[in-house]
DNA sequence: TTAATGATATACT
DNA sequence: GTATATCATTAAG
């Protein structure tokens, strides 16, 4: 498996930088294996972060954050869409990466069935998209991605080039909505909103 | 522009 | 324990 601890380890806005271009890969227990490309990724930077979950302390839903980095925080939001999260930033500081888009690569007639539509642009452009995509559910919420052969990482081939802009609604959050910590591969035809 | 839809956090009894 | 406001979104109108 392509990524370590020691890289999740790293400042959170780095691992949210360093994320993208790496392969996603899904597997279902009944042997279904999606994959992608990620494209997008916001930092979410724990108790310097308003707009990050884990700002206000430790709960029942946040607490994975808490935890060993390189882990999945997964989450169900507006009642109807789970965003898939990794655990980042120095051990012992709550903070994540969101990802946001990945660009499909391997099981795209699978993603295809389970999003109910041929686009390819439109499959995995967004994190409510991506996990339906990839079947990501909280079942998987906790487990570590650089142990677990359900869902993992695989190293980039060449860095890309990046692009930062503004997070996405998180207008609640004040000041902290105007931090560039949201990062997207330049010119990407499936991020979720160009930057 | 707005409805859909449910877990969760928070503020109560 | 119970009530209610909120939401790191999406697809349809």
């Amino acid at each position: 498996m392509g990524v370590t601890r020691a890289f999740f380890e790293q400042d959170t806005v780095t691992v949210a930088r360093a994320l993208l271009g790496k392969q996603l890969v899904r597997c279902t227990e009944d042997g279904q294996v999606t994959a992608g490309r990620i494209v997008e990724t916001e930092a979410y930077c724990g108790r310097f972060d308003a707009a990050c979950h884990s700002y206000k302390g430790k709960t029942e839903r946040t607490k994975v954050m808490f935890g060993p980095k390189g882990h999945a925080y997964i989450y169900l939001i507006y009642g109807m869409y789970h965003c898939l999260n990794v655990t980042s930033g120095p051990p012992g500081e709550p903070e994540g990466v969101l990802i946001r888009a990945i660009e499909p690569v391997e099981g795209i007639a699978v993603m295809e069935e389970r999003r109910g539509t041929e686009k390819l642009k439109n499959l995995c452009s967004g994190p409510g998209k991506l996990t339906m995509a990839m079947g990501i559910t909280r079942e998987l919420g906790g487990i570590d991605l650089t142990q677990s052969p359900r869902l993992y990482l695989e190293a980039a081939p060449a860095p890309p080039e990046i692009v930062a802009a503004k997070r996405i609604n998180i207008d609640y959050a004040g000041d902290a909505a105007d931090h560039l910590w949201r990062f997207c591969v330049a010119g990407s035809h499936f991020v979720s909103v160009k930057p």
